[in-house]
DNA sequence: TCGTGTTTGTAACATTTGATACAAATTAAG
DNA sequence: CTTAATTTGTATCAAATGTTACAAACACGA
């Protein structure tokens, strides 16, 4: 049980809370302990949400349910975060997703009265919280934004606008691998991979895997368009 | 003065807070005043943000600056709604787009800490203040997902299963003309003509201009896929 | 060192979409 | 009723992207 607290201080929810702290806030047995099995459903697609809840083990792997019996995988949530913060509050207190463990899981739970309570409690609970939050609707609204080009091309070359800003030189090292920034985009992985092809072959870039050389920076401004 | 309290009750961050109320909590001058003339940046894109912003009179445009000179105007903001709620939290504390006046425009500024204090000081601004995240959060969720579709086809299926249900009828009327359809889906007014011609081809709706009888609402929900 | 899994770079081909253009149907205004 | 503007339905063609497949480079642990 001891255990659990030190698995707390490292959720982001509990960030900058030493693990005592942590223990007297919950000790008035204001949680709950869930356990899950690989396979089973922790919450289901349009599951009424009325408590926080917080991966303590294994990981949970969000699913949109497909009628021919497909499913289409969305997001991994691991140990130890929270589930669904944004969706605890607002006008729609609903799973978007369902919800799989995706090997042996345990989850706490802590209903949305004491959530408020603890946000009175403890200053910086509250801080965690609304960070979570907004950190959530600023990926999501970065992706939107970056969806909002036409072309992968105009994609890959504000993205590289932006991290030469961010990494103060001309030569951007790549931090994800294709895979995942061919997702944030929403592309396909060889798509992009053209896409960079192509913006070397006109001189705009040097390519070497993850190491990418801004040759022209003001072409490469001018087709971002923004 | 006493008319600015009498704006907030309407604001969603003060909803089901009376008027006197709101002045209580207000009075120890924590907040300022800014007025603005048509044409006015209220902010601008990167502009680091260090306080909690409510449009008290007018509107405020959201614009994408173009370095051509050229802007793209993303939402309109009117009074009495605060703005970027979801970016004074979180680890990118920046106006995401430029913010200019519409018209003549007061704005209530009430510093982070400031805001902070008021969470603790009354529990319905801050469930209030949780909800408006939350909602920014489920809203752009939705545009996400709905932009996640990856054919036209897919769109307007999942567009039909969801206005079958608003309207509660298997004719649906459509709202808006194409050219405003198409804009919400992202995609060009014609490709959208040939998406219905095409589901209507298949059998699986009837076309009339802005009259869509549905003759297949499992294969149209099976195409959607989810 | 070797093998295994991942990442990257390409290629060929099919599909989808955008751009453009134009006619017919509809609506609005006079 | 007539005319003009808007909306819708189509067609054609070019461009962009997805899909699938495979090889080479790389990373990592046994």
């Amino acid at each position: 049980m001891e255990k659990m607290f030190d698995l707390l201080v490292d959720c982001p929810l509990f960030r900058g809370i030493s693990s005592t702290e942590i223990e007297q806030l919950l000790k008035n047995n204001v949680y709950q302990l869930k356990h899950y099995r690989k396979g089973d459903l922790v919450a289901v697609h349009d599951d009424e949400i009325t408590a926080l809840q917080i991966v303590l083990m294994g990981s949970v792997k969000g699913e949109m349910p497909d009628l021919s019996g497909r499913v289409i995988k969305i997001e991994d949530i691991e140990a130890p975060r929270p589930l669904a913060v944004a969706f605890l509050f607002g006008q729609q207190n609903r799973f978007p997703v369902d919800l799989v463990a995706n090997d042996e899981v345990k989850i706490l739970r802590i209903a949305k009265p004491d959530v408020l309570l603890l946000f009175q409690q403890n200053k910086r609970f509250l801080t965690n919280y609304l960070n979570a939050i907004s950190n959530r609707t600023q990926f999501l609204t970065r992706k939107l934004f970056f969806l909002s080009f036409r072309t992968i091309r105009e994609k890959i070359a504000f993205y590289l606008a932006e991290q030469m800003k961010l990494q103060n030189s001309s030569v951007i090292i790549l931090s994800q691998p294709q895979r995942e920034m061919a997702e944030l985009f929403g592309v396909a992985r060889p798509s992009l991979a053209r896409g960079f092809a192509e913006l070397e072959d006109e001189g705009f870039i040097e390519v070497d895997r993850r190491e990418i050389k801004i040759l022209n920076k003001e072409g490469l401004i001018s087709i971002a368009g923004r």
